[in-house]
DNA sequence: GACCCCACTTACTTCTTGGTAAGTACCCCA
DNA sequence: TGGGGTACTTACCAAGAAGTAAGTGGGGTC
C-alpha cells in the first residue's frame, strides 16, 4: 500500500493511509467484535502472513491507536491483542465498502484477470 | 499500494484493491457527483500527480469498470472522464469511511510523524 | 516559425513493501 | 537434553509502485 504524503487532503486519504497494509483489515477483522487474540493465534488465522509482516502490521496499528497491545507478566508471559474503541468505530466505518467489495467480488477479480480463465484449464 | 493475492479472501480485500492506488480515492472524489473531467482538467486538480501515474491509474479504474472514458472524435479531438454507475456505488461505500478520517484526521496525522511538530520550528 | 495546449507513451531510477530465513530469550514437558 | 511453544528481532532480497524526464503527434494561435 501507498503512503499518502501528509498533509492529508481528505478524510479517505487518511482512512486508507491507516488500513492500507497488506494484511492490516483482515486483523481488524479477526479483532472485530471485542474478540482478543494472541501473537500466535492471529498466525494461525491469518495463513501466509510471515512473522516479521505481521507484527510490523500490528505494531502500525497500535500507534496508530487501532489497536491495543497488552502485555501479560505472568508465567509464562504472554501478550494479547484487541481493538480499541477507535479501531472499533474505524470497523464500523469499513462495513459498507466490505459489503460492496463482497457484493462485487466476482466482477472485481474478473476484471483483475483478464488473461486466466474461470474454466479449468486442461 | 500493495496488491492482495487472489482470490481475496474477504470483500474489504477486493474494495481496497480497487481503491489503493496513492490517487484513487482523489480521481474518484474529483469524479463525484457525476462531474465530467478531462485528463488536462484532473492534472490541475491533483496536484503532484505526474502525467505517467495520472494515466495508469485511470486506466487501471477504468479496466476495473469504474471510471468511464470517453473518446470525442471532434476537431480537435479530447477525452472525457467520469464515473460508472459502478464507480458511483463505490463513492456511496466509500463514504463512512471518508466521514471517519476527516473525524479522525489530526489523530492520524499526529501518530503519522511523531518525530515532527505541530509548532511552527523557530 | 515559435510556442502553447491536448493526451498520451517510453525509458530510467528510486523508494517502499513485503517475503525469506535465521537468530534470540525465555518457559514447559518428557 | 531434546523438542515444542511464546513473542519477537535482524539481515538480506525481490517485486512493484511511483517519480523524473523526455519524446510523440496532432491542432490552434500570435
Amino acid at each position: 500500500m501507498v503512503k499518502s504524503k501528509l498533509p492529508y487532503v481528505c478524510g479517505i486519504d487518511a482512512a486508507i493511509d491507516v488500513v492500507g497494509g497488506k494484511w492490516k483489515v483482515l486483523i481488524l477483522w479477526a479483532l472485530d467484535h471485542g474478540t482478543t487474540r494472541r501473537f500466535a493465534d492471529l498466525r494461525r488465522e491469518l495463513p501466509g502472513v510471515s512473522e516479521k509482516v505481521l507484527i510490523q502490521q500490528l505494531r502500525e496499528l497500535a500507534a496508530d491507536e487501532v489497536v491495543h497491545r497488552e502485555v501479560f507478566h505472568e508465567v509464562p508471559p504472554h501478550v494479547e491483542y484487541s481493538l480499541t474503541e477507535f479501531g472499533d468505530s474505524l470497523n464500523e466505518a469499513l462495513r459498507p465498502l466490505g459489503a460492496w467489495g463482497r457484493r462485487h467480488i466476482k466482477t472485481i477479480e474478473a476484471n483483475r484477470r483478464p488473461a486466466e480463465f474461470d474454466i479449468a484449464t486442461g
